[in-house]
DNA sequence: GTGGTCTAGACCACA
DNA sequence: GTGGTCTAGACCACC
């Protein structure tokens, strides 16, 4: 799995593990039927306490991310989402602008940023599995 | 001021009203040394705790956004930053790529995404006052 | 820990106790990692409001001397700043002015305040830790 | 009188107005007996509220800088002040680790610091006139 | 158990 | 009038 907490960042640590999770369902680095480590099992990896552990996956299984079988173990859902694109529009309007502010403020210009976003998103999609890509 | 509070987000108050201001700031629509109002004329407008105000300027203060002047008020504060680029750049890595994970989940690819970000920015500054443009 | 407070003075109750750890840490008698008690403790020793104490590991951690975390408690930040020498000069004139005039009212002379400045650094790092000299 | 006054800092006027008297005083720049403006007359030149400046002269008097002479205005006074050897260090000690705190945390050592203030009492009283040398 | 937020209301210092 | 501090006590989220 390769997770990185940081106990002394701000961030709680189980939304730590749910953004890491989701990185990488995104990137293709966990495909989807993959098999998480159970509770426990990443709760003893990262030294940390399985009640927070069980959280990260209840929050991800409410997502759509991740689906628990009981008995079997917690496994990575298939992505398949489809909103209107309207709507899909709409969702990321604050992210956007909460972008535009912080840029902003540190004197990036709207231009720059845009320039910034797109070469980023080719690293990010530098893609593991080429599944990636398809969507 | 017009700002818009959301008493049943998970955001905290005092948080929702940084935000705001700092998007208001950004955006030219608050400019330098404009006047905000007091703490109380805020609490009593806004139906909240003046202390949750007065936590609300304390951070925006701390983060030189606005200037506390005792006695006579809370000012926005003359806005200059400049960092070097390439920290620039890195500062901004983070939130990118918690975009680009938001867009992922909801089906919204890189490109559409680098397009909706080049038309918000737009609107973003469909400026107000022109300084907003300046910088 | 060992605070002292005095209720009378005209400095905040929040502001003794921030001034108070930064001089332990600087001292080395708290060192990083070093765990500080609860809020709730640190309130019932000094007989004063948990809020108080709050607000005052809030500035400690923005200052960046201790880092919270949550449901564990407050700990003594790793301590490393280094600026270029001469922001560090002028960054400290501002303090050695004060000290000279405050020494000059007081009919100390500078060279008997240079000679009690090189003895008293010489106590302070009188070092509980060995960590202290290093930096 | 030439004062300058920062009303955006976080310290009080009437402070600043303190400060920087007591700081001409004691390089000399203000001989014993000299006249100060009037309450009245400074305010207008600051452009603040005379309140502020009576409050400072109350300070500058209390402390023994000043003396107040009714109907006639406000000089500076005889600066005389003899306090036993070890009562005088005694009262430096808090400035002197405050001092040694921010220095260690900026990563200023405490031979430096010594070094620094050497220097810095060279220049402050590098006199106007050759009274301040006098003490 | 930990810290985080919010409220209510008091008192003080500053302009 | 302004903001600053402190208290008391509530409720919540996290570990």
């Amino acid at each position: 799995m390769n997770l990185k907490l940081d106990t002394t960042s701000p961030q709680a640590i189980y939304l730590q593990i749910v953004e890491q999770v989701r990185l990488q369902v995104a990137r293709g680095e966990l495909e989807a039927g993959c098999k998480l480590p159970s509770v426990r099992e990443m709760a003893l990896t990262l030294r940390i306490n399985p009640n927070t552990v069980a959280r990260a996956y209840r929050e991800l299984e409410h997502d759509g991310v991740v689906v628990k079988q009981q008995g079997r173990g917690v496994f990575v859902a298939d992505q398949t989402v489809t909103l209107p694109a309207t709507e899909r529009r709409s969702q990321l309007n604050p992210h956007l602008d909460a972008l535009l502010v912080a840029a902003w403020r540190i004197g990036v210009t709207p231009d720059e940023l845009v320039q910034q976003l797109g070469d980023r998103a080719q690293e990010f999609f530098a893609q593991k599995s080429p599944r990636a890509r398809k969507r």
